[in-house]
DNA sequence: AAGTTTATCAACCGCGATACG
DNA sequence: CCGTATCGCGGTTGATAAACT
């Protein structure tokens, strides 16, 4: 037996929302707040699936979000948050207040992508192009196949990156925060724009392979 | 001006994770 | 412990606007 739809597909509305719908979702969660998506459609008077309503509310309603372009700053964060974590756009989005996961996967795809290119990066790994070539042709030389580097120094992070099979001991690391700035726990710089919890490190540590 | 291509982004789909009975 | 329901995430699609020929 398969999964059920998550909603009546019969009844339900597609596509773009309309300003009415918009507004009924809002008035509805101004009163009872988020939460319980599956029956918020019937209690809002809403023929949308509660996955929709959901998606509508979080990347375009919310009146937290930060509308417009990405700053000169976001980007490189966005670009930094993503060598260190890959495409767990979440992760990213919760670094960036007033930004969704959905934006930032979007914005990635259209313009930092190409950005990188440009750069001479590789967007995937965020190692330089040619470098990945030469590697490549080396491998192909050597009849290597299908193994990466198990550790490399990300460039512009002055991170080091490890990628290894989970210790038998489990790492115990202090719930410090680190400065993106100047990678020090006990930041003294003036930016400290970006803490980077030892959450963020510990999900690194343990899904990164 | 009309047709075509490209870029953008809102929305959908499928699936894994988690909660719950 | 197991099966089902629901949530949330990431990949992908499709509509539309903008740029180009």
């Amino acid at each position: 037996m398969g999964r059920s739809p998550c909603c009546e597909k019969a009844h339900t509305n597609k596509g773009a929302w309309t300003k009415e719908e918009d507004e009924r979702l809002i008035a509805h969660i101004k009163v009872h707040g988020e939460g319980c998506w599956r029956s918020l459609p019937k209690a809002a008077g809403l023929l949308r699936c509660g996955k929709s309503c959901r998606l509508r509310w979080i990347n375009y309603l919310r009146p937290d979000l930060k509308r417009g372009n990405f700053t000169q700053e976001e980007d490189e964060l966005i670009i930094k948050l993503h060598g260190l974590l890959g495409n767990k756009w979440s992760l990213i989005a919760a670094r960036l207040p007033g930004r969704t996961d959905n934006e930032i996967k979007n914005y990635w795809n259209t313009h930092i992508k190409r950005k990188l290119l440009s750069r001479g990066i590789d967007p995937a790994t965020h190692r330089p192009v040619m470098e990945l070539a030469e590697k490549k042709e080396e491998k192909v030389g050597n009849g290597e196949v299908g193994h990466e580097a198990s550790s490399w120094q990300c460039p512009d992070l002055n991170l080091e990156l490890c990628i290894s099979p989970p210790s038998q001991e489990p790492v115990k690391m202090e719930k410090t925060t680190l400065c993106f700035s100047c990678g020090s726990s006990e930041c003294k710089c003036d930016t400290n724009f970006l803490g980077l919890s030892s959450g963020v490190l510990d999900y690194r540590n343990e899904h990164m392979k």
